[in-house]
RNA sequence: GGGAGCAUAGCUCAGCUGGGAGAGCAUCUGCCUUACAAGCAGAGGGUCACAGGUUCGAGCCCUGUUGUUCCCACCA
């Protein structure tokens, strides 16, 4: 039994109830099915450092569309939700949470630390969860993982062994960028850059011998404490012949070496540098080509050490300026410039970062590189749009290695073990017992790994890798990447290199890129800003179809797109028109009206929109194949509206009281189910609402088979013959507008054309549609006192009695003419440029014959016309 | 310093492989026409940033210019 439907549609009253219905009935699971080609998607793990947002909704919704309208295509469509443990994110939130309680990480230890973190953890993986669901997410949560849970983490242990036996993960001291606030190592892709507004303190540092000093510039004084060289250009012949003679080094009194090397630019500043190797990721490369000592005088959080003497304690700004003072004190300060210059600041809490030299575990990057650059060069990956792999093959070809260990609590620990009584080091991903070299006892590095690393494997971790599963040999490599371009770097690649190097094959075929979800201003939506915007408020107002289909239009990839509420505002609105369109085909049913068969006599309007759905079916078919999901959600939209509402329902109400009502209704429910079934990846709720309320077969819209393009349902013929009635309709409404005839006043309609079959057999529908008390077809027509409309095909009276104003008509028709005139002569020009006729495609040309013949007979019927007015 | 994107109606944006420009919102006019006023029927509004070029034909391809956003590099 068919239900009523409300007056509105009430996405609140839909939403959880469909979605329970959807999971209940078990359609999003997908298992290894040799009958079917799988279609997989790995979602992008969202961070369990609190909630979703817009841009969360985007990426999932671009993804669910993908699932949604392949799982209907056929495919065993997989979705695989998950969740990212986020290492420094996630612990800067509880150690800040901690912090309200008056508490430290050295307080609960390490253990206690990490309980807390996994409470946490549960908590907002779940929240996260909720919130996919809501937006309607059909991924498949009996697959649902974690970055950390047990597989996941057993697949990190096992890449790293592999890549450390390999030689590809080492550990070494090297200079790192660091973070002062997260007191923790991050890798290159995490130091942000902004330009700020800086000083240039140039300094005089004096030759040991007395002859003189030599002039430098820093922007960074306080690392002059660090300082073991001052170096000048080889060939720079200011300086020649200081090299190899000593500076004494302003208030630490150190002699130190001047140095030739070539790294130093001449032109720039005074062509003297000083060397700070422990501070300075090129200064430390010059040290290390020199031997030049390292001298670290800072402490983890950015204070000075005791190697930087009396200002041992200072925080690095506050020595900064003490350092400058007494320069400026003892005569080493000769001047300061303003100066513009970009600064690194940490990705996550955006304090400055410290190049430090620290041991740290690295992954050699160059070996990696090389392959995966190569399946994008061949095409077994492709972007989309396509410049993002020249950023793609740029980064990769000038990457350096990567450092991975991070001084952090929450992550995966560094699966490798010390000996302290005989300095031995296994790495192993089970933990040994005991050091196999002496017996002692083994302790494990404190370190963990950066959250980029566990995430590079999710194609394959998350199926199961390294087990040889059925899933892995099924759903791997996956089918589309949807993802932000802003972690092409973080994510992206490094799943490239590592699905290359541990699977031997691309992670996935096609990388979808999106942009950033801007506010309506332009800006980026952020927490310090606070112009965030919450999608769940956005759903819980207009519902989380029209958020989805808000998304989903007017956003084509990787460009950035503005959410706006008067979008989604609009996007509820089409809701409401597909839902009372729904309301009106479903109170025109029989009380046991069965899915529909097309009868064999159709009418021409039957014709018509039959074969315009027809080629929506084919165009959103191609476009959703090409990802251009913006343009097939469009076009939906246009068609549903536009043509099935604003036409096809009108002409029903004619048809629905005549004979052959039977072929109308049929002809409605059959173009609605298939438009619902088009539709349905962007609006699952609302289309699963409507096609259980409509005659259908089967349990669910989403487990229907996606329509396919008919050829037996292709009527050229009768839609442009239909065009024709359109028309006219269309301007016989436009007049009675100009004239302010409201609808409620009807009027006669004559209509003198060369078609009158056609015309003839639209001859109600053209009553309805134009307000016609009557409507006469005929050859010609003599109508006195007549507004007269021309169109291509007919010529029409509308005799209007005391609305006629004859002189206003002969000026509106004298306009019409010389329009219709100046459009003739443009393609006539055309036409007689032989370069057109030759070397234009033929029905190019002959498209433009036929609209100069249109012309042409429009043109004489606007004369007559004319002339009939006297 | 290198690279990329964008520049289309008042606003926000579409426009797929070149054949005389579209949508939503906003504005204006007239309508409660029994699916929908979250609606219906109409209207106005664009030298598609600028200058060249290729082509029979350019919003679309090429070159340059301007504006704007972003990415990478990081000469202290």
């Amino acid at each position: 039994m068919r239900k009523e439907l409300a007056k509105t549609y009430e996405p609140r009253e839909v939403e959880d109830r469909t979605y329970a219905f959807w999971q209940k009935g078990g359609y999003f699971h997908a298992r290894v099915n040799p009958d079917k080609k799988p279609y997989t998607i790995v979602m992008p793990p969202p961070n369990i450092t609190g909630q979703l947002h817009m841009g969360h909704a985007l990426d999932c919704t671009l993804q669910d569309i993908l699932i949604r309208f392949r799982r209907m295509q056929g495919y065993e469509a997989l979705w695989l939700p998950g969740t990212d443990h986020a290492a420094i994110a996630t612990e800067a939130k509880i150690v800040a949470a901690m912090a309200e309680e008056g508490l430290t990480k050295e307080d609960l230890g390490r253990e206690g630390f990490l309980k807390r973190a996994w409470e946490w953890r549960e908590k907002y993986g779940r929240r996260i969860n909720e919130q996919l669901k809501k937006i309607g997410s059909s991924c498949d949560w009996e697959r649902e993982r974690f970055t950390m849970d047990q597989g996941c983490s057993k697949a990190v242990n096992e890449v790293f062994v592999r890549l450390y036996e390999k030689g590809l993960i080492y550990r070494g001291e090297r200079i790192i960028n660091w973070c002062p606030h997260c007191l923790t190592s991050i890798s290159d892709a995490e130091v942000e850059y902004e330009e700020q507004n800086g000083h240039f303190w140039h300094l005089r540092y004096p030759l040991s011998d007395g002859s003189g000093a030599v002039e430098l510039a820093t922007t960074r004084p306080e690392t002059l404490l660090g300082d073991t060289a001052v170096a000048v250009h080889p060939d720079d012949e200011r300086y020649k012949a200081l090299v190899g003679k000593t500076v004494i080094l302003p208030l630490m009194n150190r002699e130190i070496p001047i140095v030739a090397d070539r790294y130093v630019e001449p032109e720039f500043g005074t062509g003297v540098v000083k060397i700070t190797p422990a501070h300075d990721p090129n200064d430390f490369e010059v040290g290390l080509r020199h031997g030049l000592p390292v001298i670290n005088v800072m402490n983890e959080d950015g204070t000075m050490n005791e190697q930087g003497g009396k200002y041992k304690g200072l925080d690095r700004y506050e020595a900064r300026k003490q350092v400058v003072a007494d320069l400026e004190a003892g005569g080493y300060l000769v001047k300061v410039e303003e100066m513009k210059h970009n600064v690194g600041a940490c990705y996550r809490c955006s304090t400055t970062v410290e190049p430090r030299v620290s041991t740290q575990w690295f992954v050699k990057m160059e070996p990696l590189a090389r392959p995966a650059i190569d399946v994008v060069k061949s095409g077994e990956t492709k972007f989309i749009p396509e410049r993002f792999e020249k950023i793609y093959y740029h980064w990769m070809e000038n990457i350096k290695d990567w450092c991975i260990s991070r001084q952090l609590w929450w992550g995966h620990r560094i699966p490798a073990y010390y000996c302290d009584a005989c300095g031995e080091m296994v790495v192993s991903a089970q933990a040994p017992e005991r050091c196999p070299k002496c017996g002692g006892e083994l302790r494990q590095d404190p370190d963990t790994l950066d959250t980029w690393f566990s995430s590079a494997l999710w194609p394959f971790s998350t199926l199961g890798w390294p087990d040889k599963t059925p899933e892995l040999a099924y759903f791997y490599p996956t089918s589309t990447l949807v993802t932000g371009y802003d972690i092409i770097f973080f994510w992206v690649a490094r799943m490239i290199f590592s699905g290359v190097e541990h699977m031997g094959q691309a992670p996935f075929h096609t990388v979808l890129m999106h942009g950033i979800v801007r506010d309506a201003k332009g800006r980026k939506m952020s927490k310090s800003l606070g112009n965030g915007i919450d999608p769940l408020e956005e759903i819980d107002k207009f519902g989380a179809d029209a958020l989805r289909f808000t998304l989903a239009t007017g956003n084509s990839p990787g460009n950035d797109m503005r959410y706006m509420p008067e979008k989604a505002e609009a996007s509820r609105n089409f809701a409401n028109k597909l839902w009372n369109a729904a309301r009106f085909v479903l109170m025109n049913l029989e009380e046991n009206e069965q899915p529909p068969h097309l009868p064999d006599r159709l009418a021409m309007e039957d014709k018509w929109i039959l074969s315009q759905f027809n080629t929506l079916v084919a165009e959103v078919t191609a476009n959703l194949e090409k990802f251009e999901l913006g343009v097939a959600v469009q076009k939906l939209y246009d068609f549903i509206w536009d043509v099935f509402c604003d036409w096809y329902i009108e002409i029903a109400k004619v048809r629905l009281n005549g004979e052959d009502a039977c072929a109308a209704r049929a002809v409605l429910v059959y173009v609605l189910s298939g438009t619902l079934q088009l539709l349905h990846p962007f609006m699952p709720y609302i289309t699963e609402e409507i096609w259980q309320s409509l005659p259908h077969e089967g349990e669910s819209i989403m487990v229907t088979s996606w329509p396919k393009a008919r050829e037996e349902l292709r009527f050229v013929h009768e839609e442009a013959e239909f065009e024709r009635i359109m028309a006219a309709v269309k301007a016989v409404r436009n007049r009675r507008s100009e004239m302010n005839v409201p609808p409620s006043r009807k009027a006669a309609v004559y209509i003198a054309t060369s078609y009158q079959e056609t015309f003839g057999a639209a001859k109600a529908v053209v009553e309805r549609l134009c307000s016609a008390s009557q409507v006469e077809i005929g050859n010609a027509w003599a109508v006195d006192n007549a507004v007269s409309i021309v169109t291509a095909d007919a010529k029409i009276y509308i005799p209007m009695g005391e609305l006629v104003d004859l002189q206003a008509e002969r000026e509106r028709l004298g306009k019409e003419l010389e329009n219709a005139k100046k459009q003739l002569l443009g393609i006539e020009n055309k036409l007689q440029n032989q370069n057109f006729v030759r070397k234009a495609p033929a029905n190019v040309v002959e498209d433009q014959r036929q609209k100069a013949a249109k012309l042409q007979e429009k043109i004489s019927m606007i004369e007559e016309g004319i002339k009939s007015l006297g």
